[in-house]
DNA sequence: GTCGGTGCAAAGCTTTTGCATCTGC
DNA sequence: GCAGATGCAAAAGCTTTGCACCGAC
């Protein structure tokens, strides 16, 4: 298992349907509340906080409580059926895609999703250095516009 | 800026003595609190929570209030003389050495502190996907102990 | 019908804010 | 002396927990 929840090799969740899917595959019910978690992590491209994520739910119409808000980040991020990430002010929630690397606008608050790969004499280096098996990384990249 | 508070080219913090240097350029006063914080931090290995070093601090009969620590970890941070890093459950303080990238081993909670270059090709391979300009990176590494 | 899921209410924490007091320079 | 720093008290947020009820399968 790496922090998101699921093995490098695991097939991975890279659609609303597959989120669907892999729930039902590990026992999770798809209850009303978690199919409207699923389906606003899969509409939008940012990473919402719990907090936003139970309000932009509510103030749309479908009512899910802050209780099972959290309860359902935790288990669907455990699982990893969606992506849960940390910055100032606590946990980011998103959906998965292939990409598990972030480029931050400085200008804004905008994340950007990239696909990074890097080289195997890289991360060799940190295994000698460390004496951990790496099992997976990710990097945080800092931008600004150009203007 | 970057988002540690420095341009990547300025002298980088190394030790107590350069964040105490630091700060008098910066006209932060030197006060008894400010120095217990920057002393407690420059100590540890590890990165702390602002609450666990209000704690520490006032188990060692350091008596600093909460609201001074959470004051002068944002100033700290902010200018780039102490380190501000987010995991579960909130952000951690550390000192800055000249590493900015991280080791996490999944088998227990320590967090290793290492130097990482990346190729001039990566980078500008995401400055061109993403049209922004890379001015900061971090690679968050996560392994396991080999057994 | 069962067991996982839900959500109210309440508690528990962490962090922020207002403001009077203090202190480094 | 004065602007910056401190820290109490209180408010504001966020997250977790207890538990009775609900509903997906």
């Amino acid at each position: 298992m790496n922090p998101h929840g699921q093995t490098l090799n695991e097939k991975p969740v890279q659609s609303l349907d597959d989120a669907l899917e892999r729930c039902q595959q590990l026992g999770m019910r798809l209850s009303r509340q978690r199919r409207f978690i699923l389906e606003l992590l899969w509409q939008e491209q940012e990473h919402l906080s719990a907090r936003e994520i139970y309000n932009r739910l509510n103030q749309r119409g479908k009512d899910v409580g802050h209780t099972s808000v959290y309860q359902n980040l935790e288990a669907l991020s455990q699982n990893g059926v969606i992506e849960c990430i940390e910055r100032s002010g606590g946990r980011l929630y998103g959906n998965i895609s292939d990409s598990h690397s972030h480029v931050n606008c400085l200008d804004s608050d905008q994340i950007l999703d990239i696909q990074v790969e890097l080289p195997a004499a890289l991360i060799e280096e940190v295994e000698r250095k460390t004496g951990l098996k790496i099992t997976d990384y990710r990097v945080e990249f800092y931008g600004c516009r150009v203007t």
